[in-house]
RNA sequence: GGAAAGAUGGCGGAGUGGUCGAUCGCGGCGGUCUUGAAAACCGUUGACCUGAGAGGGUCCGGGGGUUCGAAUCCCUCUCUUUCCGCCA
C-alpha cells in the first residue's frame, strides 16, 4: 500500500497517478486517507499526554511505598480513575481511526511512474522493442498488424525443412500425435486446465526449468526452493489478499493458500527484515508450480496450454535501493528477453498502459512470444518494479549506508520464464517434416536435437 | 495423535509486581595502542508513532484481563523444542 508520506508530500501528483490507473474516485480516497491520519494524531496526542500524566502517577507512588508514606500514596491513587477512563475512550479513537485509515488505504492501488503510458486496456500497451526469429511467412506477415522490426527469419541450419504454412498445427494437435501432453487424462484426475505431460513432453518441461534456471544462476540471482503453500500472512504481504482472494486454492482444514506464483513465497522470506544497504540488491530466483482458479475464462483463449491451473514457472525477484531499482528492472528486462533470444522465439516487449497495469505496480513490461500457428501473441513474462508498494505492507526495509536511517526497500519481480506457453510457442514455431526442432541452446538440457514420433 | 517444557533486543542469556526498554556476554560500530593486523583497553550499539525542538508515547510471541503500576500474576490463541506413537 501506498505510504501516509507518499500522500502528504504531494497529494496532486498521487491523485493524477491514480487516474492515470483509472482508479475511480481517486481525490475521495485520498482525502479520507489524510482525515483519518488527523482524526488518529489528535487522538494519540490526547492519549499520549493522559499516559505521561499516568506514568508520573503511578511512579511517584512506588516511591512513595518505598518511603514508606502509605496515606500519601492512597491520596495519588484517587486521581487515576478518571486518567484510566480518558486512555481507554483515546485509545479507542486511535485505534479507529488508524483502522479507517489502513482500510482505506489498501483499497487504493500503486502510483504508476511518469514513463507508464496513458491508456486504459490492453489496446493501448505500447510495444517498445521486438525481436527473435520468426519462419518467413510470419514476419513478412506483420503479426497481428504489429510492426516486426528487428524480427529475423529463420536462423535454422539448412538440414532443416521446415513445414510450409498451411501444414503448420496448433500445439493441441501437436502434443497429441507426437504424446507429449494427455489434456483428457489430467481432466480424469484433476479437472480441466491441470494437463499432464508424458515421454519427451516431460523432458522438455524439466529441460526448460533447467535451463532457466542455470541461466537464473549465471545472471547471479540465489536459487530458492520455497514451500508452495503460503499462510494468510504472506499472501497479505505481497497484495494477494484481501483483492484476489478467488484466484488462488484455498485449503480449508489449515488456512493455507497454494501459491499462484513463486513472488509470494519468494518475496516473503523478507517479510519484517531490515536488510544491511551494502547486502542489496537481493537476487533471487525459485522455480515452483503455480495454482491459480482463474474463475470466468472460456473459448478459444484459454485451449490448450494458453490457461492452466496449474504450471510450472521459474521467477525473478529482486530487493533494491530506491536509487537503483531502475536499473535492477532493466537488468531484470535484458535477461528475459535474452532467454527468448536463445530459444530463438519471435518476441515483443510492452510497456503496460496505466489502466492494463497490476493493482501493485509502478511500472511493468509484458514479454509476448508470438505463436505461428494460432496467429496470436501469447504473454510469457511480466516484469514489474513495484517502488516501496509491497515493502511497505511487508515491512521490507534496508538501512542506509549514510545515517544508519532505515527506509522502505525497492521490490521487483518477473517471470523468467513461465513454462506452457513457451511450449506452445516452441512446438508451434519449430515444426518440420521430420519431427519438431530444438532450439540450439536448449538441445544440451533436452538430449536431443529434436521431438520425434 | 499422546506428554512435557518454552517464546525477552542481531545472537546467546538474566530478570517473578515499582526509575526495566530491560543486568551481562558475543557480535556490530567508533577510538586508544600497532608499520599493519590480532589481542587488550575505553566508548557506543533496537524498532515504531508523535513533535520544529525539548520532549512524550508504544513495543519483552499475538490478543484480552487484574493493578495506581505488568517482561513479571490470570485467561486465551499461535508457534517452537524435547520425549513417545505413526509415517516418508
Amino acid at each position: 500500500m501506498l505510504t501516509l508520506k507518499q500522500i502528504t508530500d504531494d497529494k496532486q501528483a498521487v491523485i493524477a497517478g491514480l487516474e492515470k490507473k483509472h482508479f475511480a474516485g481517486a481525490t475521495e480516497a485520498i482525502e479520507a486517507v489524510l482525515q483519518y491520519s488527523e482524526e488518529r494524531k489528535a487522538a494519540q496526542q490526547k492519549k499520549d499526554a493522559a499516559s505521561a500524566e499516568m506514568n508520573k502517577i503511578a511512579k511517584s507512588i512506588g516511591q512513595l511505598m518505598a518511603q514508606g508514606k502509605k496515606d500519601e500514596a492512597e491520596e495519588a491513587k484517587k486521581h487515576t480513575g478518571t486518567l484510566k477512563q480518558d486512555i481507554a475512550t483515546y485509545e479507542k479513537e486511535m485505534a479507529e481511526a488508524e483502522k479507517k485509515q489502513t482500510d482505506t488505504l489498501l483499497t487504493i492501488p500503486n502510483v504508476p511512474y511518469s514513463v507508464v503510458p496513458e491508456g486504459k486496456t490492453a489496446e493501448d500497451n505500447r510495444a517498445v522493442k521486438t525481436g527473435g526469429f520468426a519462419l518467413p511467412e510470419d514476419a513478412q506477415a506483420k503479426m497481428n498488424g504489429f510492426d516486426c522490426e528487428g524480427i529475423a527469419l529463420g536462423g535454422w541450419d539448412e538440414k532443416w525443412n521446415p513445414q510450409p504454412a498451411e501444414a503448420r498445427l496448433p500445439h493441441w494437435d501437436l502434443a497429441k500425435q507426437y504424446n507429449l501432453i494427455d489434456f483428457d487424462l489430467g481432466v480424469k484426475i484433476s479437472g480441466a486446465g491441470f494437463p499432464v505431460y508424458v515421454g519427451q513432453g516431460a523432458r522438455l518441461q524439466r529441460a526448460l526449468i533447467n535451463f532457466f534456471l542455470a541461466e537464473a544462476a549465471k545472471a547471479g540471482y540465489t536459487e530458492i526452493m520455497p514451500p508452495t503453500v503460503v499462510n494468510q500472512d504472506s499472501g497479505y504481504g505481497t497484495g494477494q489478499l484481501p483483492d484476489k482472494e478467488g484466484q488462488m486454492y484455498h485449503c480449508n482444514t489449515d488456512d493455507l493458500y497454494l501459491i499462484p506464483t513463486a513472488e509470494v513465497p519468494v518475496t516473503n522470506i523478507y517479510r519484517d527484515v531490515i536488510i544491511e544497504e551494502s547486502k542489496l540488491p537481493v537476487k533471487m530466483c525459485a522455480y515452483t508450480q503455480c495454482f491459480r482458479r482463474e474463475a470466468g475464462s472460456y473459448g478459444k483463449d484459454v485451449r490448450g496450454l494458453n490457461r492452466l491451473h496449474e504450471f510450472s514457472k521459474i521467477e525473478i525477484v529482486r530487493i533494491d535501493t530506491p536509487e537503483h531499482s531502475d536499473a535492477s528492472h532493466r537488468e531484470m528486462l535484458s535477461h528475459v528477453e535474452g532467454l527468448l533470444q536463445k530459444l530463438e522465439l519471435p518476441y515483443r516487449i510492452l510497456r503496460l498502459c496505466g489502466g492494463d497495469m497490476s493493482f501493485t505496480a509502478a511500472l511493468c513490461y509484458d514479454f509476448e512470444v508470438y505463436s505461428e500457428a494460432q496467429k496470436r501473441w501469447l504473454e510469457v513474462s511480466s516484469t514489474s518494479n513495484f517502488d516501496t508498494y509491497q515493502a511497505n505492507r511487508l515491512h521490507c526495509r534496508y538501512r542506509r549506508q549514510e545515517d544508519k536511517k532505515t527506509a522502505l526497500c525497492h521490490t521487483l519481480n518477473g517471470s523468467a520464464l513461465a513454462l506452457p506457453r513457451i511450449v506452445a510457442a516452441l512446438l508451434e514455431n519449430n515444426q518440420t517434416e521430420s519431427g519438431i526442432r530444438i532450439p540450439k541452446a536448449l538441445q544440451p538440457y533436452f538430449g536431443s536435437e529434436m521431438i520425434v514420433k
